[in-house]
DNA sequence: AATGAATGAGAGTTCATTCAT
DNA sequence: TATGAATGAACTCTCATTCAT
């Protein structure tokens, strides 16, 4: 949480990019923005063309450089703040607010994938385009891990700890594959919603999040109530 | 199961590929294929130039295309072997000999893991260009969906309610998610490995599925021997 | 003469170009424009390569694709323009206004031919490249069919029956014959002052035109003694 | 008739082309000549490849240039014939046969449309691949231009102005436009006939003849037995 | 005699970007 | 601010041709 700021503002300045809201976009600026949203989520940024984003947005392709000088520009203006203002401090803030408040395990997971798959599925074509993107541009990747996923595991772990110590969650299991384990079922679940709804995603979200909760803390396994449920393995 | 091989058929024909492995390779077409693997899964299908795969390769440009007639074709030609080969039938088979085995849960679980966790790591360049490049492709994206996600998805429900029918899963929870928690937790610990391994998937792989494992059979949370965890549910 | 006109629209339509001749060619589309008309004409479509054409026009190879689209629609912007405008209404148009003035038929002819050559000299680049092009492309060659060759036969077989009826043109002689004829000395003409000049067309085309008027009419063969039929000649 | 043999030659050496057809022709020779003329006629030189060429020959690339060095030494090779031993001396040939036999005018003309039209028919795909490649090889249209126009034109025009001098053809008509006009009308018959057979070349090949024959001899016009036909002029 | 493999040169076309207006 | 015009560089792909076998 120390450096994405810098690095945010580094990124900033060397594509001219002028991240005060407060100066509020042109219908055109808005509309470029859109227009990019879509066709970079839709082919990919090598795939896609200055060209065909000008025309979805109505434009001039010059006025695409205009604003943003360059396509990577383009590209990082959708971007950063995904990372910057939603991602990381929101992500950590709210996940901050969810674990600090000192709810029983169930029901902090569910609030916390209830709030997560909201926000990942509200912005679901940007998120989109900054994973496959991160996987192309280092520098995308590097902030990536560093502030997003990094932070996220950071409060994540720290919290599991907690629980451990409170005999909640049992101290046996590393935190990081529990952490994992946690963020691997939201992920799938998201995910598994864009791919293949109708096989992979297709109770209602309540329903999935309960059971996704479910799993992660009971597994799947039939209780055997007086015997030892390994005791031929 | 049925109809993959007619959409391999139909791809090969239509980019001209030659899918019988018997003609072996010459040298220079086994560095092209190499080449690209390498160039698709640094900078995606899009930015890589043919120029480069070629130079990479050692061959001239012109070479490519008279082997594999377009950049498309040459995608296609490794990625239609990861769907065709060695994903579907290969991995139902394996699968279908795993679950069939008539193992404990546990072991199958930990053999399924270890299984396909090698599987994928072997070719985990091909799998990245795939599973990127469905994205951007239609025919990958229905490929992929069709027969590699919903045969996996087919055979494994299947045997999941056959555990829960001997009372050896618990039968309240819906397949489709006790199917895709599995598949989650260890695409997660893939990715994961991938993407930040040195807090995300920092123990040995033995471990990693170890904890897995347990976790989907026995959830994170510590058996409160008295009273009944869900009690309040 | 009903459907050229969906012809050149589909076509111009296909290949993106603009017919309004009201927007004024800049300087630059002129000059590759006539590059084009002077490389094709020199080379043949195929023959002939962008790059050339650019360098003749004095701009770069992207600024022909700009305005053109392909190197099909830049053929098409030469020769659709002598079909549409200048050959199909502009050809029936004056060719009416010259049968249909009631002038004896020697007069008819020489005007027929004075005007016809008239226009083919001036654009016989471009007639050039479509004679030769319609060869080789189909939608070429059935426009150039259908709406030229068609409409102009069919104007003229229609006032060369009537000469017929009035007594005036030998009736005995298939219609179809006397038009070709008309048109292939006309053509043979043209054809021979660019191929042979010095010995195919050495007299003025005054001459030249009076003569092939008088062949038309009066055969070459030199009348027989008795009734003089060009007593006053 | 004095140098078209040194060009041949010159040609020939040029291109390596072996002239002797005693040393007949392999099967897959003959094959890639058919091919060649064919695609030549289809396309253009230009726009023919020998990849197509060699694929509707069912030969490999490679084999076309064991045989004819380049591409351009093929297109002679299928061209040279027709201007070196079917043209010119054939054409000379066997039209002194019909020239000095001392027919009448009309039956020599009918003999000549008869001989000319057969013998261009027959060879029309290679008579068309010289026409249009003629246009764009200077040494084509040299040679075309020197040893076959200027011959044909030469024994033509010989007897022409001895048909004048016994008074059967009109002397006042320059010769060379009578020449012309013959071979236009010819032409404009085969040209007709490929291009629009239904309404430029609907009667038989015989009636056509005729037709051709008589207007060239004596014209359209509808003798005018009594009155002077041109008072009016 | 015939070919599969290979290629340098160049084809047409698209790219992101600049600039005068 | 916004754009039409323009472009150099790079793109995918085809060309005629060579060579080892």
């Amino acid at each position: 949480m120390s450096d994405w700021h810098d690095w945010v503002e580094a990124m900033a300045t060397e594509y001219e990019l002028d991240l005060d809201e407060s100066k509020k976009l042109t219908d055109k600026q808005r509309r470029i923005l859109e227009s990019a949203i879509c066709v970079f989520a839709e082919r990919g940024f090598s795939g896609a063309s200055t060209q065909l984003i000008a025309k979805e947005a109505g434009v001039a392709e010059a006025t695409i450089f205009k604003h943003y000088k360059s396509k990577k520009g383009l590209l990082l203006r959708l971007v950063i703040p995904v990372i910057s203002k939603v991602a990381t401090p929101y992500i950590v803030h709210s996940l901050l607010d969810i674990l600090q408040e000192d709810l029983p395990i169930q029901t902090m997971l569910e609030e916390l994938y209830k709030d997560r798959i909201r926000l990942v599925k509200k912005n679901w074509e940007k998120v989109k385009v900054l994973l496959v993107e991160s996987m192309f541009h280092p520098e995308l990747r590097e902030a990536l891990e560093k502030h997003v996923i990094h932070s996220v595991y950071h409060v994540m772990s720290e919290r599991i700890v907690q629980f451990q110590k409170e005999g909640k969650v049992r101290a046996d299991i590393p935190v990081h594959i529990i952490v994992r384990s946690i963020m691997s079922l939201g992920m799938g679940y998201i995910v598994g919603s864009n791919v293949a709804p109708h096989f992979l995603a297709c109770s209602s979200e309540k329903e999935e999040i309960k059971w996704m909760t479910k799993i992660i803390l009971n597994g799947i396994e039939e209780p055997t109530p007086k015997n030892e449920k390994e005791g031929a393995d």
